[in-house]
RNA sequence: GCGCUCGUAGCUCAACGGACUAGAGCAUCUGACUACGGAUCAGAAGGUUGGGGGUUCGAAUCCCUCCGAGCGCGCCA
């Protein structure tokens, strides 16, 4: 089923191509009609003529006699489009007949590997971790329901310097014995001891390089302490992806330590193809480009002067293996703002190296930084970066809070599990409603004020639909029952919605989850009003049956926009 | 110094080169429940879109320049 836009847009395109072929209708939703089509006056200076003309010229051409009531040309030469209203009600019944509520699946379907979370092992997660955790989460939804081969990876930090400092702290006072019954906020504590004395004993440090080559060499007890803390840092990131309620799993993990045996492999086929040039004793790649800050090239340090591989290597070999052996055409990499000239020089690499070959292609999906009320990044008093765990038990407190302070004929386990759908979808709507790449205020009292463009409200409008079906004691309409929209809050909301599809392109699109959030927070709202002003259990049959059909298309795009942002829909709240 | 990102109402954010009123939310003020859930709704007030140039019939949007903020800029990840 074509949606509205699509149909008025090849429409009217019809109508340009007689006047200039290829011409761009510029076809906009509009605030003084339903759709205006801004073409004619780009397309009259092209050819010297008047706007007005063209635009009269397209309207005459323009077949819409069974899908607008008006079309008129206004100012310079704006073409107004007003809709049917019958031609809205089949639309509306066509989207309630459809299990995708209208979205239809890509006509170019890729294999896409997102990349998101990437925790430390050995470290607590901390809000730093969130943004990258939520907005993957949300794209994974929104680019498989689109029908692309979604391959979400977790690279967790599993790997490295920091291993050799926190095993052989342990060692050193004794703790290995002892090792399986620490949890990641001891190793969090060593590993803070071991940077310690890491920067200040040289020996120690010494002794730490030695351990990392222990570990690669795979020597049966580093190794086995290794496994040790991965498997625990694992199990923690498990308790708080379950409360986030994300869709990573332990199947998920591809840690920096696979990609290990592949680094030299690496650097063999950069020397091959005569990328590799010697520096200080490291081995660089110079992509053309990019200037260091005295003007000269800057490298890509794939190999360190001491033997060592950083994160430039592992991250060349995730790309060859993604696009060469799991032949994924779509590489995203959700990750801070801050690295994103790093991606940028490793794409060009991987670019030169043959690892992106066409029609791949890798998208630094960046976002910016959460701040603390204060301006700067946000800190715990301590200094330390807020634990993650910490700030969802408080969201979720906090909402278990609120709904106590109203009436509720709720038991007790659906409180608790109504507080948890709210108080992290409270969180997550906060994250994902801002554009990415902006910085933002993390504001308890705003997020969970619960009030506004907040997740809760979106949640309200959804439970107020669902209890009127339970109130009025009746199901949904037949699917693809035929609502009018004879009322103007009717109308209003019909339109929204036919708009659903779109939204989900341009989340899609941009790889950005607010256009999402937008979309639903107005679809509230616009329900809201209709809600108020057009009373849904009346007794004449036939405008209830509408009213009730409008209302389940409304729930169900909530709830599945919300699927799609990684939050739930309860029932009730 | 160079690069990237950003600058819109008191605060937090929208706006795909389009129209005589640049939109929301929060906060403020005024109203609205014996009708489907008041975590709501109706309304008011609040703006030289950081400044200045330019392109265009038309600029928050594109270009130039200046100002301000954040983040980066060869062996941490």
């Amino acid at each position: 089923m074509p949606d509205a836009y699509s149909v008025l847009l090849q429409r009217l395109q019809a109508a340009f191509d007689t006047v200039m072929p290829g011409a761009d209708p510029v076809l906009r939703a509009s605030e003084r009609a339903d759709f205006q089509a801004n073409g004619a006056l780009a397309l009259s200076k092209e050819l010297g003529r008047a706007p007005r003309d063209v635009a009269e010229e397209v309207v005459a051409a323009a077949v819409l006699d069974d899908v607008c009531a008006a079309v008129e040309i206004s100012g310079p030469g704006f073409i107004n489009l007003t809709l049917a209203d019958g031609f809205v009600s089949d639309q509306l019944a066509a989207m309630g007949a459809d299990d995708r509520l209208g979205v239809p699946l890509t006509p170019h379907p890729q294999t896409m590997v997102i990349d998101y979370s990437s925790p430390n092992v050995a470290k607590e997660m901390h809000v730093g971790h969130l943004r990258t955790t939520v907005i993957g989460d949300s794209l994974a939804r929104v680019l498989g329901f689109l029908g692309h081969q979604v391959l979400r990876e977790n690279h967790i930090g599993d790997w490295g310097t920091p291993f050799g400092m926190l095993i052989e702290q342990l060692i050193e006072v004794g703790g290995s014995d002892d090792a399986e019954s620490f949890s990641v906020r001891d190793l969090n504590d060593f590993y803070a001891q071991a940077r310690q004395t890491f920067d200040r004993d040289q020996a120690f440090a010494e002794r730490c390089r030695q351990r990392v080559v222990l570990l690669q060499k795979g020597d049966p007890e580093t190794l086995r302490l290794w496994r040790i803390f991965v498997a625990e840092s694992i199990r923690h990131n498990d308790e708080v992806y379950d409360m986030l309620g994300v869709l990573l799993t332990d199947d998920d993990i591809v840690g920096e330590s696979f990609y290990n045996p592949l680094l030299t492999l690496v650097l063999v086929e950069l020397a091959a193809q005569g990328l590799l040039v010697k520096h200080d004793g490291a081995q660089c790649v110079f992509p053309p480009g990019f200037q260091n800050r005295h003007g000269e090239p800057l490298p890509l340090i794939v190999r360190k002067s001491d033997g060592g591989y950083g994160y430039p290597a592992t991250d060349l070999a995730c790309i060859r293996d993604r696009t060469l052996r799991r032949k994924a055409t779509t590489l995203i990499y959700v990750v801070g703002a801050e690295q994103s000239l790093h991606f940028r020089l490793v794409f060009a690499v991987a670019g030169l190296a043959g690892y992106l070959p066409a029609p791949s292609t890798a998208v630094h999906v960046g976002f910016g930084l959460i701040l603390g009320t204060d301006g700067k990044k946000l800190a715990s008093r301590s200094g330390e970066p807020e634990r993650l765990m910490d700030l969802l038990n408080e969201a979720v407190d906090r909402a278990a809070a609120a709904l106590a302070s109203r009436p509720s004929d709720l038991s007790e386990t659906e409180r608790t599990a109504v507080a948890r759908s709210l108080g992290i979808g409270a969180v997550k709507y906060a994250d994902l409603s801002t554009e990415r790449m902006r910085d933002y205020v993390f504001d308890w009292d705003r997020m969970l004020a619960f009030e506004g463009d907040t997740g809760p409200y979106l949640q309200y409008a959804h439970a107020r639909i669902r209890s009127i079906f339970r109130r009025g004691e009746v199901g949904p309409p037949e699917r693809g029952t035929r609502p009018g929209v004879s009322e103007p809050q009717e109308r209003a909301l019909a339109l929204h919605l036919l708009g659903f599809a779109a939204a989900v392109d341009a989340t899609a699109e941009a790889y950005s989850p607010a256009k999402l959030c937008t979309y639903l927070f107005a679809l509230a709202t616009t329900f809201t009003t209709f809600y108020e002003a057009c009373r849904v259990l009346v007794d004449h049959e036939e405008t209830r049956t509408s009213r009730l059909a409008l209302c389940d298309l409304t729930a169900r795009v909530l709830a599945q926009g919300f699927s799609l942002l990684g939050m739930e829909a309860p029932d009730q709240m």
